[in-house]
DNA sequence: CGAACGAGTCAACGGGGTGTCGAGTTACGG
DNA sequence: CCGTAACTCGACACCCCGTTGACTCGTTCG
């Protein structure tokens, strides 16, 4: 289904069918969006702003990309590849003891969304309005979900962690704090963990909820 | 701040100094707002939906409300006074054991919401649009924060928690994770905890993670 | 009783956003 | 040098928002 690996290699979510010189436009709107998405919300840049920031007219906006979400669900692509490829990099890292591989993976979650903070705020924002948004978003977290649930079942099975509710419920629950908390800190609004501190409490938290017993 | 207790209490909500016949109207907004978010997200209700299904105008309608967002807000308001009572009385009740206590505090968050789903789930989407529903909804949240901080110490200071993060970070990560958990079962988009399953697993969260050692 | 006042009502307007259509304008391969 | 496909935009149709100014009541009081 996704394979955004390369530049605009994300084909089928611009309009164009494929090879031209516009590529440039393309960039340019893809970059004009993410400048933007640094001074203000997404609901306050319409689709003139965009075309505006990349020299055309709005109606020329509307043949490199469907819509305002489009772009959006391109540049998420983007940090969906990264957060994928690090996370990949973790699991498969030397498990120099299985607590730490959690702390490390908790980490790289943490990193990859601070890293594109405006981004991340923007994606939330959309997730309300766009059902492509939404659909993107959930298949990325049950990923996730599943990768957490396997290594949870595995510690169990190993009897290193106790029996509980289902490994994937957990994993659930504890995803969902994941992305609440990183987003509440990068927002801004609300009370939030600072920024520092958000990884060590998750972690904390992860622990016990997996092992039982605090960390030594 | 908030003194949403009445129906209509909630003055400076609405724009009308005060009384007058047509308090029908302003409940028949809220009705019609609450009738047609069980039926589609908040962003497909316009103004003039609400006003249409209340019998009056569009320009009437501002007659009775400054936006599409005060009208939300008011309804939130209820909810939000509900949920603060029945917490309120799962914090003075017995305590039976405190583990039984967060236990009772969990299920009575859980019901509050799911007894209102399309006001949770629109919420949510406002969220994204009105600050003064951020605004609302932070307070809500830091206030939940606070009882819980304050409970954790307590029991840490007791000797039947052991030391760890911060009380209130720890607060606020697990309050963070009610909040996407229990809003993503109701929402119904992306992988959610069945909601019969919502409690036990928070439960199990909440306590592994502020005593350490799994329940027996 | 009949002015006067305030609650309640709405047609009409101005402004901003969206998405589309059709008529251009390049630019390059034959 | 010509056609075809990439690319561009003026103009249009539509939807929604929030405001204005005038109009209709009912009540109250001189």
């Amino acid at each position: 289904m996704s394979d955004g690996a390369g530049p605009s290699a994300a084909a089928g979510r611009g309009r164009r069918p494929a090879r031209a010189r516009g590529d440039d436009r393309e960039l340019q709107i893809l970059a004009t969006a993410e400048r933007l998405l640094e001074e203000r919300p997404l609901g306050a840049i319409s689709v003139d702003d965009l075309a505006r920031g990349a020299g055309i007219s709005r109606p020329t906006f509307y043949f490199y990309f469907t819509s305002k979400d489009a772009v959006l669900l391109t540049l998420l692509d983007r940090v969906v590849a990264e957060a994928d490829a690090t996370m990949s990099a973790v699991f498969d890292g030397s498990p120099t003891g299985p607590r730490e591989g959690w702390q490390r993976a908790l980490a790289a979650y943490h990193e990859t969304f601070s890293g594109h903070r405006a981004l991340t705020v923007a994606w939330a924002e959309a997730r309300s309005t766009s059902a492509e948004v939404r659909a993107l978003w959930a298949e990325v977290f049950e990923r996730w979900v599943q990768r957490c649930a396997t290594a949870i079942e595995a510690e169990r099975a190993r009897g290193a962690a106790p029996a509980g509710p289902p490994a994937r419920d957990l994993a659930i629950a504890l995803t969902s704090m994941n992305e609440r908390v990183i987003y509440a800190s990068l927002s801004g609004d609300g009370p939030a963990i600072a920024a520092d501190d958000v990884v060590p409490v998750l972690v904390r938290v992860w622990l016990t909820a997996v092992y039982g017993t605090p960390p030594d």
